[in-house]
DNA sequence: TTGTAGGCGTTATCAC
DNA sequence: GTGATAACGCCTACAA
C-alpha cells in the first residue's frame, strides 16, 4: 500500500508538507503544494481515513439515524441533509434502525467510535432510555421530528398548528363529528397533534369522543383499518383527521373501499403528501411538511453549534395544501420525482 | 476519554488481555473475561472504532451507494441489505449520490479510505468512467440493479424477461399498437427491458414503431409527459409499457388526466409496484421486483466472495402482478409499511 | 514555509 | 491463556 512517505520522497519533501498540502493547508508555498499533489495523482494516493480520524479524534462525517428508511418523509430529510453537509465538506452516513432501538443504540455507538461530527437522530419509541448517555459528550446530537425529554436541540414541525388548521378546516366546511386516526402514543408529535385538534374542536363549539379517536398503529394498514372502524361505528363522525403520511394513504383506502366519497360522505385531511394524492377527485386536504428544510437545518444546528445547549426546539411551518397541484407543483411530488431504476 | 489500558489496570490483565476479550477471541479464560467485560462496562468503555479499523486494515462496514434515496425500489434494497449485514456483524451505511458522478466518486473513495469491507453500488450514468480504478482494489464492490462493461459482480433482475411477459400479456388482451415509455439510455436495465419488448412484439405479430417508444425522463413528471405525447399521436398506441416505477405512475396520471380508461380506451402495464396502486380500478398489471432479495444477495456476495472474479449476474426473478391485492399483500405496501412521523 | 519527532488507541506477533 | 512490544498511517506541536 502506498503511503504518506511515499509521496513525499517522490515530491522531495517531508511527509508533514505532503499531510499539509493534501489537507488544504494554507502554510504551504503553492510550487511545493503542486508538485505534492502531482505526486500524490501519480500514485493514485488518497489519505488513509482511519488513521487520519484516529489521529486527529473526529472525522468529517454527520450520521443521520432514521428508524424506517422506506418512509418518504425521512428520506426527503436525507435528501436535503446530504446536500446541506456536502456542501460543507462533510459527508452524511445514513443508518436505518428498522425501529428497533438496539440497532438505534448500535448505530450511535458506531458513530461515536467513529469520530463523527455529529448525529442526527429521529427517535423511534425507546429512544429516550438510552440517550442519556450521550448527554454532554464527545458526539453532537440533533433530534429531528420528535423532541424527547432530555436536553438535545431539536428540529421540529409546527404539528398543533397544522392539526388546529385542518380541524378548524374540517369544521368550516360543515363537520359536526370530527374523529382522529392518531399515532403512536408518547411522543411529541402524536401529542402535539392532539392538542391541536381537540384546540380546534373545541373553539368551533364541536363535541370531542374519545371513541372518534383511534389509533392507527402508524403503517398503512393500520390506518385503513382504524378508519374503517370509526366509520362503522354506529355513531361515526363525518370527517377524519389523519395524523401522519402513511395513515392518511390508508384512511383514504379505507374509504374508498367502502364507496364512500369526500367531502359528502365524509371528510378527510391528513398530515404527509404522497406523490399519487394528486389523482384523487375532489383533492385531498393535506399537511405538506417541511422536511427539506429539517434536514438542512439539522446539519447545520450540528455544524454550527458543536458545543450543545440544550436550546428551545427549533419549529418549522407545516403547510396545509390541496392534493391536486402539478405538474408545476414541487411539494407533492419531491418523494418520487427522481428515478434510475 | 479512557482506554483499553484503563480498563485492562482495573481488570489487572494487560490491554491485549482485554482487546481480545472485547472482540470476541475465544482464547481467554472466561473468569477473565468476565472480569473483563466487567471493567468495561464499570467504565463505560467502547473500543475506539478509528483505532481498531486503522490497526486491523479493515473495518465491518459495508457501504450502499445509491443515486436516489427518494426511489421506494432502492429504499427496499437498503431495508433488505441492513438487515442481511446486521446479522452477519456488519454495519450498513446508506450514501445518497443525488445521480451525480462526482458525489459517487466521493463516496467510493470514503468508503475506501475508512476501511470498509464492501461497496454495493447501484450504477448511476456516467458511473463506469472511474470505477476501473477499484478493480482489482481492496474494496470489494458488487452492483445492483444494472451492469456495467467492468469486471464487477452483480445482482439484478430478469428485465428483459419481465418486460416480455407484460408485453405479451398486452398482446393477448387485445393490443395492436404497444407503445413504451423507455429509461435512461445506455443501461442495461433499459436495454433488456427494450429487448424483452421487441421480442414479445415479434412474437405476438405485432409492429414495432419507433414512434411508439419515448425515453420518460426517469421522472414521474417525465412519463407523464410522454404517455401524454404517445396518445396525442394521431396514430396513437392502444397500449403502453412503463419502464420503471415512477414513469409508470406518471403514465397512468397522464391516462387519468386525459379520460382514458384502462383496458379499454388504452391498457397500461409497467414496472414497479406503488403504494396506491390498489386504488386504481379495474387493477393495473405491475411488474414486483425482488429488491429484498436484491438486497440480502449483494451482502453475501460481498460478504462471501471478498475476492472479486467478475461472476456471471445474478439474475433474481421479477414477478408480473395485478395491483388490487391487498391487505393481505406484502408485495405493494412495502414501500409505505411504516412510519413513524 | 518546511522538517523533526512523538504519539493517537488498538491489535498482531512473539514469547512465556 | 496471558503479557510485552512494535507497528498501523497520519497529524501537529515545536523547532528551524
Amino acid at each position: 500500500m502506498t503511503r504518506i512517505s511515499d509521496v513525499a520522497q517522490r515530491a522531495n519533501v517531508s511527509s508533514a508538507t505532503v499531510s499539509r498540502a493534501l489537507s488544504g493547508d494554507i502554510h504551504v508555498d503553492s510550487v511545493t503544494r503542486q508538485r505534492v499533489l502531482d505526486s500524490a495523482a501519480a500514485l493514485d494516493y488518497r489519505l488513509d481515513g482511519t488513521a487520519r480520524a484516529m489521529r486527529r479524534r473526529r472525522s468529517d462525517l454527520i450520521g443521520l439515524v432514521i428508524s424506517t428508511i422506506e418512509n418518504p418523509f425521512f428520506t426527503e430529510v436525507a435528501h436535503a441533509a446530504e446536500h446541506a453537509a456536502q456542501q460543507r465538506g462533510y459527508s452524511l452516513i445514513i443508518c436505518n434502525t428498522d425501529e428497533d432501538p438496539v440497532e438505534e443504540q448500535r448505530y450511535l455507538n458506531l458513530l461515536d467510535t467513529l469520530l463523527a461530527s455529529g448525529v442526527i437522530l429521529a427517535p423511534a419509541p425507546g429512544t429516550s432510555l438510552y440517550l442519556h448517555r450521550f448527554i454532554g459528550g464527545r458526539l453532537p446530537i440533533v433530534l429531528i421530528n420528535r423532541t424527547l425529554e432530555l436536553p438535545f436541540p431539536s428540529v421540529v414541525c409546527d404539528d398543533e398548528d397544522a392539526a388546529y388548521e385542518c380541524t378548524s378546516l374540517l369544521a368550516q366546511r360543515g363537520a359536526k363529528r370530527i374523529g382522529a386516526v392518531t399515532g403512536l402514543p408518547d411522543t411529541s408529535t402524536t401529542h402535539n397533534r392532539l392538542r391541536g385538534y381537540h384546540r380546534a374542536l373545541t373553539d368551533a363549539g364541536l363535541a370531542s369522543e374519545s371513541q372518534w379517536e383511534i389509533f392507527g398503529g402508524a403503517t398503512v394498514q393500520g390506518g385503513y383499518r382504524a378508519a374503517q372502524r370509526l366509520m362503522s361505528n354506529g355513531h361515526a363522525p363525518d370527517a377524519l383527521l389523519c395524523f401522519n403520511n402513511v395513515m392518511t394513504q390508508g384512511g383514504v383506502m379505507a374509504l374508498m373501499d367502502m364507496g364512500m366519497r369526500w367531502p359528502d360522505d365524509v371528510d378527510i385531511a391528513g398530515f404527509g403528501v404522497f406523490s399519487t394524492a394528486r389523482l384523487y377527485r375532489p383533492p385531498l386536504t393535506l399537511v405538506s411538511q417541511p422536511t427539506h428544510e429539517m434536514g438542512r437545518r439539522a446539519v447545520e444546528m450540528i455544524l454550527d453549534h458543536p458545543v450543545q445547549a440544550a436550546p428551545a426546539p427549533v419549529i418549522l411551518q407545516n403547510r396545509v395544501v390541496q392534493s391536486n397541484a402539478w405538474p408545476a407543483d414541487n411539494v407533492a411530488m419531491t418523494s418520487a420525482a427522481h428515478n434510475i431504476n
